[in-house]
RNA sequence: GGGCGGUUAGUUCAGUUGGUCAGAACGUUUGGUUUACACCCAAAAGGCCGCUGGUUCGAGUCCAGCACCGCCCA
């Protein structure tokens, strides 16, 4: 192709489209088992199966297909397995919701087996949209591997975990209190819920003594609950109860008798230092009616409605209006002391978003803490690592601190609990298949489980489960263990720390050596992204409007490390002004005729045949292939944006090509066709770096620019590396002369300065006289005559380094020498002596700071040899400048 | 209550082992079409680096305390 074909501004539109279907039906995306290269493996952590994709899904599976790419492009075989879960509440919810909008029906009106056909039937339906969204952005998912935690695989692998972790005696049943959504009527773990500061009430309730002598006043927050009471507790030691101790009083209402105890769990500073009791309803209390051996009274329903152990008067009120109900009688009865705000945490459940009810239940359980250990001891060693690693910290507190973990879920959409309770022994039998007869007794057809487990029991496996474990696959002894996992820190305890406990206990290594925690996406002003906000962009009207490389690119770039990003749809133009930048680049490329032979290295060249320009460009080109690479190891993603947007922009664009354009034109041929060369391996090295985090323009372009067949693609082309030493000496690559090109292009803002500041008309071509400092540098400056006359737009260069101006002249101050802009017409003379002035006041400022600082003994007794030559040096190129600087203004007086 | 993070130009943020570290982008102002790009170019203005102490020859950078904001856990 050539420039005539490309258009003035990079419309990715198109170009998106087609390369996402040319890499699919290539095959690209697909990683083979029996590849003799090193595998880099990752996995999705898989979204919700009715999810759509959010910022959050963009950032987080950007950093992964740059991960993957980059890899790919490193030699590896890089295979990065896609999916879903099957997110048990939320998709059971939704489907309930849909059938009951489309057919009226309730799913206790079809059925179990019904339900669950018509919840298959939705999931083929709408299901999966993320994953269709997910190609939009260009992720380069080996969709041939794709997974659902329901799969049949998945599932055996569920129920296999199950059975063994029963039969090791670490899955049990018990009944226990636990968390209750009375929404979707299900246990709950305990992270899922969440707790929320409410301002609320404390009621202080009158107990009446059953001897009638008096009452004991207890304070609560929740008064409905007192209907299950069945103790009044107060601290050990405190004097104020302690004849009470061992009496009875008479909970009002219910009429029923209940001790006062002493237990050291009372905070006497609470209330009036004396609590209700209810251990059916409340986890302290629980604790403590288990320590005294109090009868437990349970007097809800799953629904959050009261249920028949709260009596006749009461039996049927939902929750909230059997709080008010109560109040009402005790204050009817006169047994309401006082009321006062009070601020606290209610838990609420994290899909419902109801508040919890603490409930007593039979549940099932792991038992956590034999499997934290080896998880606890592979992050403290390092066999797994965090970024950025702080979150090891959380980490640690969890695991050290861990519960046992509720996985039984009251849901019909999910792994049903391969556990068979017998209907006449009672006798429990966990196993593969549905036992004939019960092993105990005999008895025929035990039951199963009624319950399904936690959606996240079948997620803590998926770094091996969607490799075909418990089957021993090809796939799993090659991409097991994964190398990276990139996800957010809200999942930490949900799925990341569970994920290392199962890797170790079920596949004996850990499923993953490198997490990265992304941040989390906030609007322009800091608000959480929420629905209810509706200051969540669609992700996919964005990549629209900017196209999916500048959404990645913008997302990369402006996501610090470890902290949180603010996102406005707006940013996006930094993402697509950069690909029309490197469009653009290209096509004036173009237009200078075809690719150069010999892009790809430069090992015939030698400084001699370059031009300073040509030179510098590679130096910068040098550092920008370590500083990305460097950044990319480090997962500063940020960084490696900056550095290849600052390469890019600001010294290949602003510099570099408009240096070439000079040579382009009028230059001699041979230096012609070797910056052509340079800017060639240039652009080709900088688009291979940028691929990861622009894939789809990358790829565009390097056919646009015929670096490669049409038959090949950038996704293999090799990460480009830094050069040998001796090869760098050779083309005259090094710090030296960086530093020099700066200072002339220094020299060269310091003209232009001088032409905006008189205002001269872009097309005006002027006349510039260097005075250079010394020999050396009047000699690097007639070095490249052509560029410095093309960059500074003058008519004519003179470089003297005797030359005293004769009149009014725009002057530049510079560290290469000093650039006189003879304007005779219109130099304005205090103009000129103030700008001389703010200059000189400055360079006073930095001169008189190293003055101090050498000035100080201490300073050049203590500090290093090489920082105190470097500040001399400094002094002395300060007081020269300053100089030259006093003398342009005495010349001016 | 415990833990973690943040506080640097009008705004969003870089600043990795203390010594040109006071930066970038956007925004603002001024001027623009010279071999790509107005999704552009050139130039400029703008900051006691939250506060108070300390360590050090030297502190956005390390330490302590404080203030405010945010997150997690209890």
């Amino acid at each position: 192709m050539s420039e005539q074909t490309m258009a003035k501004a990079y419309d990715p539109a198109e170009v998106e489209k087609r390369w996402y279907a040319e890499w699919e039906t290539r095959g690209c995306f697909h990683a083979d088992a029996a590849s003799p290269r090193t595998p880099y493996t990752i996995v999705i952590p898989p979204p919700n199966v009715t999810g759509m994709l959010t910022l959050g899904h963009v950032l987080n599976n950007t950093l992964q297909d740059i991960l993957i790419r980059w890899s790919r492009m490193r030699g590896r075989e890089a295979c990065w397995v896609p999916g879903t879960d099957h997110a048990g509440i939320a998709t059971q919810a939704k489907v309930e919701r849909f059938l009951k909008d489309t057919e009226g029906v309730t799913r206790y009106e079809l059925g179990r087996e019904a339900f669950l056909g018509r919840v298959w039937q939705w999931k083929e339906t709408y299901g999966g949209k993320i994953i269709e969204q997910l190609r939009r952005i260009g992720t380069a998912c080996d969709w041939e591997r794709q997974r659902f935690t329901l799969d049949p695989g998945l599932s055996r692998a569920v129920e296999e975990v199950f059975i063994r972790l029963y039969e090791k005696g670490l899955v049990y049943k018990g009944s226990r209190l636990i968390h209750w959504c009375p929404k979707s009527r299900t246990a709950l773990s305990d992270e899922e819920v969440i707790y929320r500061q409410e301002q609320g009430r404390l009621w202080y309730f009158r107990y009446p003594l059953r001897d009638g002598a008096g009452h004991i006043t207890v304070a609560t927050t929740r008064p409905e609950t007192m209907l299950g009471d069945t103790a009044v507790a107060v601290h050990p030691d405190d004097t104020r109860y302690r004849d009470r101790v061992g009496t009875k009083v008479l909970l009002p209402l219910v009429n029923r008798e209940i001790p006062v105890i002493a237990d050291p769990f009372v905070d006497p500073q609470f209330g009036t230092g004396a609590v209700k009791v209810t251990p059916a309803h409340d986890p302290n209390d629980y604790e403590c009616g288990l320590r005294n051996g109090l009868d437990m009274i349970n007097v809800m329903n799953d629904d959050g409605t009261m249920g028949p152990a709260a009596g006749a008067d009461f039996e049927g009120l939902d929750r909230v209006d059997c709080r008010r109900e109560v109040i009402r009688r005790m204050e009817a009865l006169g047994l309401v002391e006082r009321v006062e705000d009070h601020v606290h945490q209610i838990g609420y459940s994290e899909r419902g978003d109801v508040p919890v009810e603490p409930r007593l239940s039979e549940q099932w359980f792991v038992r956590m803490r034999p499997l934290a250990e080896p998880a606890i001891a592979a992050v403290r060693d390092g066999r797994v690592r965090f970024y950025p690693e702080r979150w090891v910290k959380t980490y640690m507190h969890w695991m050290e601190n861990i519960h046992d973990w509720c996985i039984s879920r009251q849901l019909w959409w999910g792994h049903r609990i391969p556990a068979y309770t017998c209907a006449g022994c009672g006798r429990i039998t966990v196993s593969r298949a549905q036992p004939a007869a019960c092993p105990g007794c005999g008895h025929a057809s035990p039951r199963q489980e009624e319950d399904v487990l936690d959606t996240w029991f079948s997620s803590w496996l998926w770094p091996f489960s969607v490799f075909g474990w418990p089957e021993d696959s090809a796939d799993l002894r090659r991409f097991y263990p994964t190398d990276a996992l990139v996800t957010g820190p809200d999942i930490i305890f949900f799925w990341v720390a569970r994920m290392i406990m199962a890797g170790l206990e079920f596949m004996g290594e850990v499923p993953f050596r490198e997490v990265y925690f992304t941040s989390i996406i906030r609007d322009d002003s800091g608000r959480k992204m929420s629905k209810s906000l509706n200051n969540s962009p669609d992700p996919i009207d964005v990549v629209a409007t900017y196209g999916a490389d500048a959404l990645r690119f913008t997302i990369i770039y402006i996501a610090p490390v470890g902290q949180d990003i603010r996102y406005s749809n707006e940013k996006c133009e930094i993402g697509r002004n950069f690909a029309n930048k490197i469009w653009n680049a290209v096509r004036f490329r173009l237009r200078q005729g075809p690719l150069s032979p010999g892009w790809e290295t430069l090992d015939d060249l030698c400084a001699a045949d370059l031009r300073t320009d040509d030179r510098w460009i590679l130096a910068r080109l040098e550092a920008t292939i370590r500083d990305v690479t460097q950044s990319l190891e480090a997962f500063r993603f940020n960084d490696a944006a900056r550095f290849l947007y600052e390469f890019m922009w600001n010294e290949f664009c602003d510099w570099y090509l408009e240096s070439a354009k000079a040579v382009f034109g009028e230059g001699d041929e041979a230096r012609r066709r070797a910056a052509l060369r340079v800017f060639d391996h240039a652009m080709g090295v900088f688009l291979r770096l940028l691929h990861p985090v622009m894939p789809f323009v990358t790829e565009e372009l390097v056919h646009q620019m015929g670096y490669i067949t049409a038959a090949e693609t950038i996704m293999t082309a090799p990460w480009p590396e830094c050069r040998a030493a001796a090869d760098a000496e050779r083309l005259g690559i090094g710090e030296a002369l960086v530093a020099r090109v700066a200072a002339k292009f220094d020299l060269i803002r310091g003209v232009r300065n001088v032409r905006a500041q008189y205002l001269v008309p872009a097309g005006r071509r002027i006349a510039v006289v260097i005075a250079p400092t010394d020999a050396e540098n009047e000699a690097f400056l007639r070095e490249d005559p052509v560029a410095l006359q093309s960059l500074l737009y003058a008519s004519e260069v003179v470089i003297d380094r005797t030359y005293q101006p004769g009149g009014p002249a725009g002057t530049a101050v510079c560290d290469l020498g000093t650039a006189y802009v003879p304007l005779a017409d219109v130099i304005d003379l205090d103009a000129e002596r103030d700008r001389l002035r703010r200059q000189e006041a400055e360079t006073l400022g930095f001169l008189r700071k190293a003055e101090q600082k050498l000035a100080n003994r201490g300073f050049v007794d203590k500090a290093p040899a090489a920082v105190v030559e470097k500040e001399r040096t400094r002094l002395s190129e300060l007081g020269d400048l300053l100089a030259r600087v006093r003398e342009q203004i005495a010349a001016l007086s």
